[in-house]
DNA sequence: CACTTGACCTGTCCGC
DNA sequence: TGCGGACAGGTCAAGT
């Protein structure tokens, strides 16, 4: 599922919802989703509280009272889910249509509050997972020592990321847009958004990329991003938000998924091709591979 | 070191 | 209706 607009949309509705909850219990099915020892469960997470709900590239944090935090990767299909107590909130709660539908087959772990609501992170395919790790250890996990920086930071400019592009400069730049040690955040529909948007044939080599496009491309992943975040992420199948609604960014997509459907800027059939192992969707007309000599 | 490919899983869709 | 294969929004570990 998530890129970084789905996961900072999760972020923010979960941090709307979870500080001041305390941990009651949690129960689990599959080892990896969880893979916790169960001495630190009971001392840091039951009875803990959540404080502040962050992200860094597609991670999420959850941060408790006991220093500890909850981090999460959804991967593909993973999902976080808040559902309060009961209906008795009244028609209108954002989560009324929840009640009962959770948990399902696919429910990995399931956080219950004290005060009787609940997190039900969902994983059909079973490669995401939560780990519990020391707060001030974060930053030293090896995907946090290795990450890009975010593409929204205003530190993050068109020069920073031309630069660190040429890291990869031998590959294709599609590759490299989804190598998240280059940046963080961005996957396979917001690649081949903004690849689209700044006229790039997706598996052009990055050394072949002008640099004039390289400014085009950082505007748009920069405008892909916000709409994205703004349009509540993009739900292509499985990704849903906190409170289990679908993203609509889908719906302004001008490439992704749609194939053999007309171009927005030039009505040519736009067309799905395959590019550093990921299905790869492109304007013929006017995504074009430079001519080399 | 840089780069590519397969593996991790389950579910769905498409062609025969 | 069934069956096999390809494919799905992400990362890793291996291989070259």
């Amino acid at each position: 599922m998530p890129e970084l607009p789905e996961v900072e949309t999760v972020r923010a509705g979960l941090d709307a919802l979870l500080p001041g909850r305390s941990v009651a219990s949690v129960t689990y099915n599959n080892e990896k989703s969880f893979p916790n020892a169960p001495s630190d469960v009971n001392v840091f997470l039951i009875g803990a509280s959540v404080t502040a709900v962050k992200r860094r590239a597609k991670v999420l944090l959850i941060e408790l009272s006991s220093d500890y935090s909850l981090v999460i990767h959804l991967k593909m299909t993973g999902q976080l889910v808040f559902i309060a107590r009961d209906t008795r909130f009244g028609a209108g709660h954002p989560n009324d249509s929840l009640v009962g539908q959770l948990p399902d087959k696919s429910t990995r772990v399931e956080l219950s509050f004290k005060d009787g609501s609940k997190l039900f992170f969902n994983d059909q395919r079973k490669f995401g997972w939560v780990r519990l790790v020391p707060t001030a250890e974060v930053p030293n996990i090896d995907f946090m020592r290795k990450v890009g920086p975010e593409p929204l930071d205003p530190a993050f400019t068109a020069e920073v990321l031309a630069s660190r592009l040429q890291r990869r400069k031998n590959t294709s730049i599609k590759a490299a847009l989804l190598d998240q040690t280059v940046v963080a955040g961005i996957g396979n529909i917001y690649a081949d958004e903004s690849l689209w948007g700044a006229k790039i044939h997706p598996a052009t080599l990055v050394r072949d990329v002008s640099n004039q496009k390289l400014r085009t491309l950082f505007t748009e992943v920069q405008y892909v991003l916000r709409l994205a975040i703004e349009k509540g992420g993009s739900s292509d199948r499985n990704y849903v938000n906190a409170e289990g609604k679908k993203g609509s960014y889908m719906s302004f997509a001008r490439v992704f998924r749609r194939e053999g459907l007309p171009c927005p800027r030039c009505d040519a059939i736009i067309i799905k091709i395959r590019v550093a192992g990921r299905g790869t969707h492109i304007c013929p007309r006017e995504q074009k591979l430079p001519k080399i000599h």
